[in-house]
DNA sequence: GTCTATAATTGGATAGAC
DNA sequence: GTCTATCCAATTATAGAC
């Protein structure tokens, strides 16, 4: 599943090099029809290269889908990892500026298209699937519950155990939108909807949580 | 998308003729290899019948997974309207006992399987996924709905927005569990992990929810 | 490394006999 | 309705010239 560079001397991550091309437009294609409709032929056409220049770089259909699927679960472990809030006394308001973060990323077309191809051909691909679940729910998981162990130490929270905590947080605030989304390609939430769900979710798991009780 | 007689004197639904043979196969083919991965070949081989044959009961591949979507879809509708509680005076358990219906609908392996299947061919088929969505959230939801409406009535419970409320019930109940089973094929939940989830969203539910407050 | 041309296979769908 | 045999287009992957 190495993509770029094994032990060829070229330039690292050239981004409008051969194989930058040929990643993007296997990206667009692959994300826009799938892996089982997308042929070879039309990536080299798209990337404007040759077949035998793809089979140059890429040892076949398999390891050239994996390096895409490879780019773009990055990019979304990176959006994932980034997700922070200011540090304020208003614990509901640090609630809310997580959830809308992590729900701008869960949104994402990009992010809904390749886990709709990925989850796909998971028969065909399950590591993939399985490192695109790690990527999503677990980053994102692991960071809420280290801000709830604070915050609990910190006496805003009264979390007992944090992983449960936050993936209830996550569950409340996704609502079925994420759900949605995968099914219904046409059905995007509204901004407003989105909101409504993290200021539903924020006022339950406070009445829960919140430091007043327990 | 009609699958069944449209105008043949054929006995209706007869389970084991040619029909019932070639969905069965077919079934099986696109459930465990994907629509792209399935041959026309390989499901009439599959089905003991040939092609030809199956050509005369099915204009084309698209129609037949067509109608192998929708007897899958059709058993989740059926399944997931059948949930029930028993009438008790006890609303935790009630919620407890119709968490636990829900989570063995949602984590059932064929119906896993065939969302997985749906999502993956979302944009050949885009009104496909919307259909498995709705008779699998919308309805289960709508259903929800209406329980914590009555029990509102009857002073079990003090909700405001029972869509809401469903959503929110439903989400806390699944957790990360259907997308993680969705994403990673082996990770399938274990029975205690599900109980401790209904269980968390139950107290959570009714800390918000209940009766003694508002 | 890159191209053109092609090999080898498989796909969906049909013709014609019974 | 059902079968055998087949057509034709498309697919992955490679050979060989430059």
């Amino acid at each position: 599943m190495n993509l770029m560079q094994t032990t060829q001397p070229n330039r690292i991550s050239d981004p409008q090099g051969k194989v930058g091309q040929i990643l993007s437009a296997a990206r667009e294609l692959f994300l826009n029809a799938g892996y089982g409709n997308t042929s070879m032929d039309a990536v080299a056409k798209h990337a404007g290269v040759s077949k035998s220049t793809l089979y140059a770089h890429f040892e076949n259909k398999e390891q050239l889908f994996g390096a895409v699927v490879g780019t773009v679960r990055q990019r979304l472990h990176d959006a994932l990892t980034s997700v922070s809030t200011t540090d304020e006394r208003d614990i509901s308001k640090m609630l809310c500026q997580i959830g809308t973060q992590f729900m701008q990323h869960v949104t994402d077309p990009t992010s809904l298209t390749i886990f709709r191809v990925v989850i796909g051909e998971l028969n065909t691909f399950p590591e993939l699937g399985r490192e695109m679940y790690q990527s999503g729910q677990i980053v994102i998981g692991g960071l809420m519950a280290e801000f709830f162990r604070q915050w609990t130490d910190a006496g805003l929270l009264a979390v007992d155990d944090p992983w449960l905590a936050a993936r209830q947080f996550l569950a409340l605030v996704k609502g079925d939108l994420q759900f949605r989304c995968l099914c219904d390609i046409e059905q995007h939430p509204t901004q407003p909807e989105i909101k409504r769900n993290i200021e539903a979710a924020v006022a339950m798991f406070l009445a829960y949580y919140g430091p007043k009780k327990s």
